[in-house]
RNA sequence: GGAGGGAUGGCCGAGCGGUUGAUGGCGGCGGUCUUGAAAACCGUUGUGGCGCAAGUCACCGGGGGUUCGAAUCCCUCUCCCUCCGCCA
């Protein structure tokens, strides 16, 4: 959520961002004219309030000295502005009702540092590292290699649950296992993140705090009968987990890390990425999430993706890291950077992680605060996240980069000691 | 799922429907005293909205109602605790 009043003395600014996101101006110009209903009706409302509580006082003054006549003549008048009061009170809930709709429905404001551009095709690819595999044989593609390897089942997994759903088995199981805690002990152990299990379920107002509503609802599961949701990312629970408090400022940058599954309809994608794990509708990912001190976003945003690139280079797979420009952001960010690997099977750099920083209108959503010094003002943090990394897409890029000619998987180095010393999937 | 009991400020804990944003204690902060510390004593100590400001309004788990007036009465929801049942 923006703050109203940068909204209100920034206008142009607002609406010129609006075009370089390519998002409708549409919201804003409602906020700012419900705003300025609301705080009318809310000027007349508290007027009416002060009178009435100086008239209830003289009232009970009235009583307590035993002029009843007085009293009940002050109660009538008292009486009217009490209706008068919840007349505007009802129109007041409205305006509220209706702006705060709106304000839920505007996109962060892009960072100056973001490039302005109309959509991906203009995103900036900011570098490159390591090189890509030369292979003396014609490199296949994983869902080939783990159907052969029998470590991926395709079939049963539409036979569970449909399209979109494999099932991982034996050493395919394993690998991933292996990657999970892999990844949990480097951040943990080198990066200085607290590792973090959330509830894979959480109420409407969770979702609202990171964004994912009102807006996007419809790319989520949730239960029939109950306020429950499958989260779509770790990214939900666990920037929510200090939702409604005041932190100590002490205590930032506060750093965490969680494995979860995660759960997303792609209803938007529909046709796009069949085939192969690239895309399901469950998947597990390693998330990464931050509370800052407000001066210190971009510079936390950077070593973000620098955490993200060290599983990159600790499996040695080439990767790149694209920087989103202002047509591509999502709804949330206000600087995004993505890090994709190299997948030699499928020919495609993957996207493996997304590294946002949300400044503070996720702070907002969610009511996130700290205190700089005892008895300071409360501020809003700052959140990012980022995944570090997303794992189907890590297990496509490891299966590929590491196959044999004959078929095989040469396991990582990192990944042996999670396997149980094993050095070949065959 | 059944029965009962709770929810008040950072914490504990009061609060006959009328100067109660809320007694008191603890904790925190500032001060007096002290070579320093402790003790003692004095003071101070919530969040948000609107307003240039003076100020004003709201908030005692959430929502609704009764009333001139609600932390206090009524309805409802949520959460916590105890007991019973079930259970990985």
């Amino acid at each position: 959520m923006l703050d109203i009043k940068v909204m209100r003395e920034n206008r142009d600014a607002v609406l010129a961002a609006m075009e370089a996101l390519g998002a409708t101006d549409a919201p804003v110009a409602q906020a700012l004219d419900l705003d300025e209903r609301r705080r009318q009706i809310l000027g007349q409302v508290e007027a009416l309030r002060a009178e009435r509580n100086a008239g209830s006082k003289q009232i009970g003054q009235l009583m307590r000295e035993g002029n009843k006549a007085g009293g009940q003549a002050l109660q009538a008048r008292m009486s009217e502005i009490g209706e008068e009061i919840r007349r505007l009170d009802e129109e007041l809930a409205q305006v509220e009702q209706a702006f705060g709709d709106a304000m839920l429905r505007i996109p962060n404001l892009p960072h100056p540092s973001v490039p302005v551009g109309r959509d991906e095709t203009e995103n900036v690819v900011v570098r490159t590292e390591g090189e890509p595999r030369r292979f003396d044989f014609e490199p296949k593609p994983h869902w080939d290699l783990g159907a052969a390897l029998d470590i991926i089942d395709f079939d049963r997994g539409v036979k569970l649950s449909g399209t979109r759903f494999y099932v991982l088995k034996g050493a395919g199981a394993r690998l991933q296992r292996a990657l999970i805690a892999w990844m949990l002990d480097l951040h943990t152990t080198q990066h200085g993140y607290t590792e973090i299990y959330p509830p894979y379920m959480v109420k409407s107002e969770v979702l609202v705090g990171t964004g994912n509503l009102p807006k996007f609802g419809d790319n989520l599961y949730r239960d029939a009968e109950e306020d429950f949701w499958w989260i779509p990312t770790a990214e939900v629970p666990v920037t929510n987990l200090y939702r409604e408090e005041i932190l100590d400022g002490a205590l930032l940058p506060i750093r965490h890390v969680a494995y979860t599954a995660c759960f997303r309809r792609e209803k938007m994608s529909s046709g796009r990425d069949v085939r192969g794990i690239k895309r399901g509708h469950q998947f597990d990912k390693v998330e990464m999430v931050k509370f800052v001190r407000p001066e210190d976003s971009i510079d936390e945003l950077l070593s973000l993706v620098d955490n993200a690139e060290d599983v990159c280079r600790g499996l040695g797979i080439p990767h790149r890291i694209v920087q989103m420009c202002t047509g591509d952001l999502s709804f949330v960010s206000a600087a995004k950077y993505d890090v994709e690997m190299w997948a030699p099977g499928c020919g495609e750099w993957l996207e493996v992680s997304s590294c946002g920083a949300f400044m503070d209108f996720q702070a907002r959503r969610a009511n996130i605060r700290f205190r700089r010094e005892p008895g300071a003002k409360p501020e809003y943090v700052h959140t990012l996240n980022g995944s570090g990394l997303a794992l189907p897409r890590v297990m496509i890029a490891v299966l590929e980069t590491y196959q044999n000619a004959d078929g095989t998987i040469t396991v990582p180095d990192v990944l042996r000691p999670y396997m149980g010393g094993l050095s070949l999937i065959a």
